[in-house]
DNA sequence: GATGAATGAGACTTCATTCAT
DNA sequence: GATGAATGAAGTCTCATTCAT
């Protein structure tokens, strides 16, 4: 980006730039330089247009948790159509992609509070990250209320159980130390989470 | 060099001293120095005993796991005594209290490869980490084969959906900037995940 | 660019800005971007009027110094008129005024050679700065040819104690870290001043 | 300063260099490399001993103050010895050199604020800086009580004026731009400032 | 002339690691 | 083995100055 400018603004080159570098990376380590050199800008030029490093990856963590959001599209959000089974399938695969995605990523926030701070200060990027888990719980409310669950159901329990697999199929992946893009979710596990919390495990079960 | 014990060499020492110090403050911003000096001896001893920083905090880290299991005890591991809703409490119970106390630590490990490297070298903390959900898996298993629990209950993915849980529910509060000991479980929280788990939300669910 | 007055041009608005920071802030920390952020004006906008920063500063202490001057008004440069006494106690009223207004600015100087060599490039400001103590000497030489002090009264000698003296209240309040402003000179301090340099303190004294 | 130390240790070594460079240049400009470099030592070799650099100044200005202190040795401080003329020759002579010696080393003090607190917060230089005029002023009070000097004669005053000469006799040539070392004291201005604060220039002075 | 984004050298500071004692 | 002073690369951030528009 030499002086004149692109199509983009400046600003949006650098948050985009750190962007794909926390996508590859994560934030472990991302020093101003390395976003600097990958931009191919000057190394002072980050403080132009935002007030410190932080302020820089906060608003790039945000702009990646809304471009993995753009990509994967909206989870299943009306209740009544098609079927629960499928609908929770879909919100399965949907959280295990945005995990996969993001949760790398947020790992560098925990060691860096002031990025951590200025991301929370930021709107909470829509179903993003803690997001998600509500949505579920508000579509899980709304099928109730239909009568395709059960009247004593709870939602927020199975939401909290759903979305959580998801983190404990990411989760142990990343510490690993093979890149977590190269793993798909086994065959028939996601249907079998789907049976168990609609079916439950106990033995009166229906078969 | 003054040391609390006489008879422990001055490894151990150090690794304790980490320890305790990744479990007060976690791995951001621990800095060789401060270790040396909250262990009240010289900069540069730690090359003594350790390759580098990172073997020394992967080993602090694994003791830390330990230390958290061997204070919570071991889960149920018995199929077949008391109620498998107990059961399930006191795994989630278990999970909790793990995940609080070494999630933070483990966040930090994202961020320093070599650290992570050098503990996955380490021989697997009995039942730490990724353990918990094979034990679990285990568990439900057994009571499967006893007859409490429905023939074709997937243990596997009935643990993964409890473990992941546990996670769900310190994940997010790790990223409030509150300190998370000062959480505690909602009242009702744990009874309505194991009901879930048990009973399922489907229509056709026993009340 | 907006602009307080429209019929001055862009130098000597940026002349004048530069002087009111420097007049209340001193030369410390004083940045080419603060300049024209006051100024309401770009950037880079100095440079088309001046050779570098050191050039506007260097204008700009020199409009500081008449501007106090100007404020201050001349000091007693008739002989003869009043008496001795109180034309010294206005010397002094009017030195110690202007050390409190230029000598925060001009320790600025110093540490910036560039802007020293080219404020002595400019015209010398009429009585300002080294000026004072020799219209102070010529006013008493003027006044021993009239008679009205000692036949061997050194001008030189006494004015450089006088203006001296101001010197000596000044500069140690500016090493103290409270505003200059808050400070006023002492009762009877100027008083002791004069009739110490008109009398001595020599044994013989009149009484 | 090689690794193993020498006869001084390399807090002193560092000291020692930031007070010649003072002595030197100034405080302006003065960088922590540039102390490093000159000192032979690592870069940030200067923070294994001092908080920051501004401490490192606060000691360095301070020791060169004490060094120049020494090099003059102390002022005539036991009244009724000699004549009071040439006591306050003395005086003058100490006031003009310590003044040459130290006054460009402080003006750098008052762009650098930070270095100015820590050094009103080091145990105030002997007779440094402030300290002389009073030390001036005890004098002639106590050659007051002697008889040698007017007893309504104000030491007050006549300290700050002579010492305030000092000053007057050194600033000016501190923006000259010529270094300041090659400046001496025109013949006959020193006896000419003593006559006149003994004798006043008043008309019925005693010839 | 005016703009202001971009430049890039250089400032201060931190910290894992080494090594003579 | 233990010491801890010294190392020096690397980090974040500032700011006078330039130049295409």
């Amino acid at each position: 980006m030499l002086r004149g400018g692109g199509d983009q603004s400046l600003r949006e080159h650098l948050i985009a730039t750190a962007e794909r570098l926390i996508a590859e990376r994560g934030t472990a380590g991302l020093t101003v330089r390395a976003i600097a050199r990958e931009a191919q800008v000057a190394d002072g030029v980050l403080y132009n247009h935002f007030a410190d490093k932080e302020a820089l990856l906060a608003l790039a963590l945000h702009a990646h948790v809304r471009t993995v959001e753009r990509r994967l599209g909206a989870p299943p959000q009306v209740a009544g159509e098609g079927t629960v089974e499928a609908n929770l399938r879909a919100y399965i695969a949907h959280g295990l992609e945005l995990h996969i995605a993001i949760l790398p990523a947020f790992a560098g926030l925990l060691l860096q509070p002031k990025v951590l701070t200025r991301f929370n200060e930021l709107p909470n990027p829509a179903a993003g990250g803690r997001g998600l888990r509500a949505d579920l719980a508000a579509y899980l409310l709304a099928e109730r209320e239909l009568g395709r669950l059960a009247p004593d159901a709870d939602p927020e329990a199975a939401a909290t159980m759903i979305i959580g697999a998801c983190h404990e199929l990411v989760l142990p992946r990343m510490f690993s130390g093979t890149p977590l893009t190269a793993w798909h979710v086994p065959d028939g596990l996601v249907e079998a989470l789907v049976t168990t919390v609609v079916h439950g495990i106990g033995p009166a079960r229906r078969s």
